[in-house]
DNA sequence: GAGCGAAATGACAACGCTGTCAAATTGGCG
DNA sequence: CGCCAATTTGACAGCGTTGTCATTTCGCTC
């Protein structure tokens, strides 16, 4: 039924060596001997064995994601990019959500090593901006990638997929800026994250460019979540002097704030203008749809994956591979304004 | 630095094989020397790898969850939740998701068990509603749990974890009719799950019930989409004599239909009731509150997993411990009414 | 067409574990 | 105290690959 290296040796007639030589693409066999095997490959319909090459190999077919967040979407995103990627190579995903909270990670990932001959890791925020994480794994010597706000990329470029936080969050701000807003609502996002605080940044740069001083009593700190996003929006709509645009750190904050505006009875966009950031599938969903950043997800796991096996292949191949590779591989991702229907003029 | 097999039996002073039957739990082992190898296992912080184990057994310690769902959250919760089981058994788990469009969940099937040995799988709907996929899955000999809704149970109860739609359905409508609701308007999901026949069937029990005709012109096809809610919800809403209820068979559509009615300026719950099914995270985020029925997505998926981890487990060890371990294993769920918001007396 | 270095191929061990089956130990009983 | 059956333990092969290293074949040169 199923085929092993040995039918196809043997039908190719020649040595299982050559079969193995044949399959992970290693040089010196004729044209004419890897056309036999391949013929031989396609006719048994042959896929290597995953637990005898990870056994047997010094590489292993295995990348694990690292993630903790409660954002479904998110997440699911992530895994579909990398995903693909991994099955467009022949890789297995393994899927670890962890606890940034219980600092648990690091034995986590020794055993993920140990236990499962993990090869690599994709990590997303907050795990990838954490640096007792990035050295431990560099201390287990496994390949990795992080998805980074760009602030946390450093001198580590080259394993990083950087996302530019404060370049979009400049372009949001300016866009309110565009309609007349001059008292600007912050809602940030958990202290933790990287990207909350490149987010402030683009926010601070686009008033200062705009001539508009920073209201220190805006920004209000947050954490990511709905609920967070509801608190926020209500002590701005609350205050003495309430801005007449709320910039929510995501969708889901954003749509907190639209919750709080409602309660309110806050006519969104003539009363307040609201955006978020991440262009979530709910921020479609909510009423008025969201403005908002387009961050693309699924295309930065797939980079993210792309990167990482690229490295694991790498190791035993020709180096210099390595960068030619990474050609259609982006490394910076600048969001996106996506104007909808939840921003417009400032009433005053 | 990671320890093997060999390591644990030369510390313990007993074969690797009597190493072997300790952590398999097998018997025939004396007390005391399995004693001395938990001991040797302890001091080397000892875990099996799990390629070895894959390549070498008979059985194998890695299950996979097919799924085709657009609902993230859904996922989320269903992986999570397997992942829960896997860990605490030390299995592994593949996520797969496929297409049912397609047609190429057999080949993909075939390959996972061939490609990466796995023992088992757990099947969401539509999957695990299709005959087609699970006679393949017969045909592989794989170790199976559906996750169905209760009318596709059929003969096979014993592999499945239901969801008695009908049940929830049934207590939902019966909300709005307790609230004086007489014209409920119901959105279908998509045809081929059986869930969406489920929910209707108990939609139209608890009218039958409650002595009110079925409106056939109030029931419309969808397909359990954000969008879908909002077209149905306007066409009910647009027709001569609109319903005071709407009963949406998910919380997506039941966001879009809040979408619809905001769009025509309709007040929920004051003009209209909303209802959804699921108790997903955004059910809490809309404005106003979803009332819905809880599915605990998460639990369900422990609970699937942990039967097919049973029965990989048990087809090595004494057979007489599947019943016996399934005690704590629920197979059946009856999601709960949850009274939030979006439904209120009937204005007529 | 003999000789040589390089390229191509193959034989075989090893990866860490489980399954099989044989060997050793145990305990009960006459 | 010895014998036998039952229980416990161990030796060894094998799972499907890859890595190492030896062997064969090839393509030239003179």
């Amino acid at each position: 039924m199923k085929s092993t290296i040995n039918d196809v040796a043997a039908l190719a007639g020649v040595s299982i060596k050559t079969v193995s030589r044949v399959i992970n693409n290693e040089p010196s066999v004729r044209p004419a001997t890897r056309k036999k095997v391949m013929d031989a490959v396609e006719e048994l319909h042959y896929q290597p064995n995953l637990a005898a090459r990870n056994l047997a190999g010094t590489r292993s077919y295995t990348i694990a994601l690292i993630y903790d967040n409660p954002n479904a979407y998110y997440v699911i995103d992530m895994q579909n990019g990398i995903l693909e990627a991994c099955k467009a190579r022949g890789y297995e995903l393994l899927i670890h959500p962890s606890n940034a909270k219980s600092d648990t990670v690091n034995d986590e990932l020794r055993a993920l090593v140990e236990h499962s001959k993990v090869a690599g890791v994709v990590l997303t925020p907050p795990f990838s901006e954490t640096q007792s994480v990035i050295d431990e794994i560099n201390k287990l010597g496994l390949d990795y990638v992080r998805i980074v706000s760009s602030g946390a990329a450093e001198g580590d470029e080259e394993n990083c997929i950087q996302v530019d936080d404060t370049a979009a969050a400049f372009d949001i701000t300016q866009h309110l800026i565009d309609h007349g807003h001059k008292r600007i609502g912050f809602l940030s996002g958990g202290e933790e994250h990287v990207s909350t605080h490149g987010r402030l940044d683009g926010y601070k740069q686009a008033l200062q460019q705009a001539g508009i001083n920073l209201a220190p009593e805006l920004v209000i700190p947050g954490e990511y979540s709905f609920d967070s996003g509801v608190a926020g929006a209500k002590a701005l709509l609350e205050s003495d002097n309430p801005p007449t645009a709320i910039f929510a750190s995501n969708d889901e904050m954003a749509a907190g704030a639209l919750f709080a505006a409602r309660l309110m009875h806050v006519e969104i966009p003539e009363q307040l203008s609201i955006v978020g950031f991440e262009d979530s599938p709910f921020s479609r969903q909510t009423w008025p749809k969201l403005t908002t950043a387009h961050q693309p997800n699924n295309e930065i796991a797939k980079c993210a994956a792309a990167l990482v096996l690229n490295k694991a292949r790498s190791k035993g191949a020709a180096e210099s591979a390595a960068a030619n590779k990474e050609a259609g591989i982006t490394k910076k991702f600048v969001p996106e304004l996506l104007v909808r229907d939840s921003t417009g003029d400032s009433p005053s």
